[in-house]
DNA sequence: GCGACAG
DNA sequence: ATCTTGTCGC
């Protein structure tokens, strides 16, 4: 078979699942493959990934934008659409956003170093969310970064950016609520692959210098919306 | 049994 | 995610 991204060294392909009851088997099964340790070279590019959906079409678009990891900007861009194959159910977001956006990363020019993924990663019920499992398969270090909680417990954090609290669930560590922004909601941070949580919330702030929302994430935002 | 629930 | 205008505030 053949790797899902060509020149990545990521797991290989196999059919992507029609049902909840599958879906939740791969989790479990793939969930073994997630490096919660940092394991990465130096960052030149970063990207992001978003996707969009027309559900009147049944179409799924994926946008990636690509930037300079010091300059935050825009090096590079690609976008795909295909039939959207899942259904949104809380937990198995990947299942109906990862397969377009696998291709869409596979278009760049050139891998980058480090994906930021609008979602959670090991903040999840299985410890797999969608950072996890675009991390996976495509064997790119990667980071969650969602708006908001999918599972886990936090204590009030301060209100001014930087400031943070750890995300619990069953006794464990799984992210961390962070203010990038005085006075805003935080963003949910966790590992997607081959980050450690504490390099997640630095990558984070630095990725978001002035707004809420982490640049690269922004970007990959006002790409997908320019078609769903 | 009753809520909560990434995008 | 999507349906959707103006508007309040830094």
């Amino acid at each position: 078979m053949p790797p899902v991204v060509a020149g990545m060294d990521g797991v290989f392909s196999e059919p992507w699942p029609t049902t909840e009851a599958v879906a939740h088997a791969v989790q479990e099964r793939l969930r073994r493959l997630v490096v919660t340790r940092d394991d990465f070279g130096p960052l030149r590019r970063i990207a992001a990934v978003d996707a969009h959906f027309s559900e009147d079409r049944g179409l799924t678009w994926a946008a990636v934008a690509e930037l300079d990891a010091d300059s935050l900007e825009l090096t590079s861009s690609a976008l795909l659409c295909q039939p959207t194959r899942f259904p949104y159910i809380p937990g198995l977001l990947s299942f109906r956003e990862a397969p377009a956006m696998v291709e869409a990363i596979g278009l760049l020019p050139e891998p980058p170093d480090l994906l930021v993924i609008d979602g959670q990663g090991t903040a999840h019920p299985r410890r797999f969310g969608l950072a996890c499992h675009v991390g996976v398969l495509t064997g790119l270090p990667a980071i969650g970064v969602a708006k908001s909680r999918l599972v886990g417990r936090y204590e009030d954090l301060g209100e001014t950016r930087g400031s943070c609290a750890l995300l619990w669930h069953r006794r464990e560590v799984i992210g961390a609520a962070l203010r990038t922004r005085d006075g805003t909601n935080p963003l949910f941070v966790s590992p997607g692959h081959r980050v450690s949580l504490e390099t997640c919330i630095q990558l984070v702030l630095r990725f978001a210098p002035r707004w809420r929302l982490p640049e690269p994430i922004r970007l990959a935002d006002a790409l997908s919306r320019m078609h769903g």
